[in-house]
DNA sequence: CCAAAAATTTGACATAGATCAAAGTTTGTT
DNA sequence: AACAAACTTTGATCTATGTCAAATTTTTGG
């Protein structure tokens, strides 16, 4: 595991992309794989008359690209300044068939990642405008309290990495309707907002109600 | 890869469910995984108030179950009947510890249904209720075409795995307008209806155009 | 073969969210 | 600081799809 590190450490190097910057387009060859370091990135499907829908979004910790295959398949773009700890394919592609833990790892994370798809499926199959944005919120406001160690119970506040269009691209709805949504919610007191892009969440409960989720709190679970 | 398949061989039982059958419902721990071996399940989940989202649609080849997860967090329901090929859970996650090459495998088949999760969430996202059932048809279709070793540009026939109901469960609509939209694309020669259940496809190339796709056939690439 | 249950189709109407439009706000640049 | 560009909000209206209802067809079980 200590001999693992030293081998990827070989092969990476670190590279920066700004906030709008296209990482790689549908149809590209990317000669690396990467983790997301910092900053968010999204991955995108376009229909030909332009219909968007995002299909995947990349905070840090998150893994970049596919191992096995060059061709791009999404849309790959910083949404804000992004820093991508990057490592060469051909190298990584061999330590993968040596080195048996980097895709047990890969495995686990990937199964993850499948397990988020589909639970972001019954959101946009299933969940009326209000609970899409609710939930959006929701998988935001868990993300920081994981990360920020706070109590369940407290006030939990964050930026939004998303415009309003690139939420209603991971929403399946029209910006329109999303701006029309947050107002509503931060109207019924779910949310408050400071300036355009910082929420806080005085209640996680209420949203989560809202998200229409388990009690619980099923998504992300 | 021998000895591997000696070792899978002791460990392996075959299970069969009935249609309509659960396999296993959120929250039950399951023992075993499995390979379809025969037959159609799906995954599906549910909101408290009923709304229902298929997450997944099991065909002969597809793993069920999460290594590393005895927790069940979709329900799993046989929708014709089907026939498991299963793998004691213990020692089936042993061998993955020992055998990197069924990692591999596992890895390979969780990054297909990752793609096909993430086509999916474009058509529940963004593309309209004749798109949706053009989507599924092709999907079906496509599938066909490449069992059964026809050319492309035969006509495609195939029996439907699901309900009218099942369908709007996978697409995200009611089965009223699943109906309206097979009599539609019936009408003006998209398809043709043998019975309620059999399918046929005169012009694969016309059906992708009405999914919305490129004319590649973008979808299962 | 018949009756009951399940699945499907079709119609009439309602509505959530899309579309079109315009005003207001924020951000970035020189 | 001032202008332009990008982003956001809000209003008015339209429409695709949902909802409710009833008839029809198919499947299942005795």
């Amino acid at each position: 595991d200590d001999a693992e590190l030293n081998a990827l450490d070989k092969i990476k190097y670190y590279k920066s992309f700004a906030a709008g910057e296209n990482i790689a387009l549908m149809g590209d060859e990317m000669d690396f794989l990467a983790s997301v370091v910092n900053g968010v990135a999204t991955l995108s499907q376009t229909l030909e008359d332009g219909r968007t829908q995002m299909v995947g979004l990349l905070l840090p910790s998150d893994f970049v690209g596919r191992p096995g295959r060059k061709g791009v398949i999404y849309d790959i773009q910083a949404k804000t300044d992004i820093l991508l700890c990057c490592f060469r394919r051909e190298p990584f592609e061999e330590l993968m068939v040596t080195t048996p833990h980097i895709v047990q790892r890969l495995l686990q994370m990937t199964l993850d990642e499948l397990d988020a798809a589909r639970e972001w499926m019954l959101v946009l199959g299933r969940k009326t405008a209000r609970e899409k944005i609710s939930s959006f919120f929701a998988i935001m406001a868990q993300r920081h309290l994981e990360l920020g160690k706070l109590s369940p119970t407290d006030a939990i506040e964050f930026d939004l990495p998303l415009t309003r269009e690139g939420m209603s691209d991971f929403l399946g709805l029209t910006l329109e309707t999303v701006s029309r949504q947050i107002s509503a919610l931060k109207k019924d007191g779910v949310i408050e907002m400071v300036g355009k892009r910082h929420v806080c969440v005085p209640n996680l409960q209420t949203l989560l109600e809202e998200a229409g989720d388990d009690s619980d709190g099923g998504i992300l679970s």
